[in-house]
DNA sequence: TTATCATTTGAGCAGTCGTTCAGGAGTTTT
DNA sequence: AAAACTCCTGAACGACTGCTCAAATGATAA
């Protein structure tokens, strides 16, 4: 039932406290792991990849822009982009009537370059 | 080209012209979006992300050894991988009666080794 | 052989996710 | 003023996710 009640489990030839807490020690703490698997989840749907696509080649696109080039409904891309909003990756503008979006945090637009360059030459 | 004034801009239902369509061509397609979203998705679980960090850094461990870097139960570890597995991200080597698994997409590694280091000097 | 260990599998279930729908808020035009 | 336009919000709903549980598989040890 419990695998981490026993600290001796599959121990084949090696002490427990050797590779394992090493391994332990240099790696990211359960808090930093989940900040950035949170992180790849927003960039872990269709709809949001594509807004931040459009975003990083754009430079800056209002609403009814990125609607048109992802393709759903303008209701959908709101909330989506609702959601990249409120955790810091985009930031928005108003301009009028519109709201212009563009990426607001570094990492992401890394991310999505090297992905994307990989995705073409790999 | 004045783009701005493009009098389709957010005008309805025409087929869209100039920066929208500029930017759609460049952009990638939905299915590359959908592609990349779903390497993303695959990193976007804390247990998951936990147990590809952990492979990062230890090169090869096997079931048991994540189990206890990762405290979750060890059938928990057991799906997480074999999603992990069946998408090419990591891959299985049995010795004895234990399975060490490692990282085996070269895209991955990068993703995480580039996100990690922003995390800790950003 | 039987027993034990390491890992996998499938079913069931609570929780989460992304969408649509209906309506509202803010801005410009008439 | 009202109408038109862009965008946002909250609720509701089906679909998906990740976990636990019980049972099975593959491999070694007694």
């Amino acid at each position: 039932m419990d695998a981490l009640a026993d600290p001796d489990a599959c121990a084949g030839s090696e002490p427990d406290t050797g590779r394992v807490a090493a391994t332990r020690d240099r790696l990211l703490s359960a808090e930093e792991a989940t900040r950035l698997a949170e992180l790849f989840r927003l960039l872990g749907d269709p709809t949001r990849a594509r807004l931040l696509y459009a975003l990083l080649d754009a430079g800056e696109l209002c609403v009814c822009e990125l609607t048109e080039t992802v393709e759903v409904s303008d209701t959908a891309v709101s909330h989506a982009l609702r959601l990249l909003r409120t955790s810091g990756v985009v930031a928005a503008r108003r301009a009028g009537r519109m709201v212009y979006y563009r990426l607001a945090d570094l990492h992401v637009r890394m991310l999505l370059d090297l992905s994307r360059e990989h995705l073409r030459h790999g």
